[in-house]
DNA sequence: TGGAGTATGCTAAAAATTTAGCACTTCACA
DNA sequence: TGTGAAGTGCTAAATTTTTAGCATACTCCA
């Protein structure tokens, strides 16, 4: 029993869904997948990643409705952690910095703003 | 034949040492790898990787070296853009704020300078 | 020169993933 | 009231992924 989240493709496939919309139904999900299989098939998946914990459903009158057990907040963490480690030698700052490059063209200066008001921040409560 | 980089598990796996390390042996992907199978899968995973077109290698003396065909800025890119539609709905400053928050006891006050720099410089750019 | 060490190539088997199919339930409503 | 639509549970099969094993080549050096 593996601890780190060794997901499947499908099973990938299947928790980025379910983070996007924060929860769905096996048809909303199928929906979005790519090269989307049957409809068993995303529900036999849904069954495994529940027995696995990382999937959970409520009952909507008589339909399932998924959620990811993990908040969409904690899995983007773990998400950037990775990502940052793996691309950016661990450097936060790097990584921000491409973000700034792939999306320039997109960011309104009121989010600017935003970005240069957090760092001032995070200065002030660095000290 | 689909367009997507669907990789398997330990496809992704050794795409990601491979992407930090720039370029490795297969002993040192091996060394690398979590649960580390035997050296003939690692090789095994590699060779079909290079079919796939997602790797080369070189000739080093008598041994390979093993590069990702994509290149690591380009594949960060890739991978930030995933990342931030699927967590942040395509906001990338949301996404650099989670960045701020998770590291900010880690960023030094240099890091947050050039930050600001780069946020003028987008400023300027931008319009 | 010949044996240990370290590589690669290839193939087939083991294991895991992914899928479809069938049986059954519930609900709505003609 | 009975028929279709939409849902779930479960099982077994198809496919992919993952792995080990064996044959072979090359280098280094005692």
């Amino acid at each position: 029993m593996s601890r780190e989240h060794h997901f499947s493709r499908r099973e990938r496939q299947i928790m980025d869904v379910l983070h996007t919309r924060e929860a769905a139904t096996a048809a909303e999900i199928r929906a979005d997948l790519p090269d989307a299989p049957g409809y068993s098939a995303v529900r036999a998946l849904l069954r495994i990643l529940e027995e696995k914990g990382h999937v959970k459903h409520r009952q909507d009158g008589q339909r399932y409705v998924y959620l990811p057990c993990v908040s969409r907040e904690t899995a983007s963490r773990s998400a950037l952690k990775r990502l940052v480690s793996t691309f950016f030698q661990g450097s936060a700052t790097q990584a921000m910095a491409a973000l700034l490059e792939t999306h320039d063209t997109q960011l309104s200066d009121a989010e600017l703003n935003k970005l240069q008001q957090l760092i001032k921040q995070a200065k002030k409560e660095g000290r």
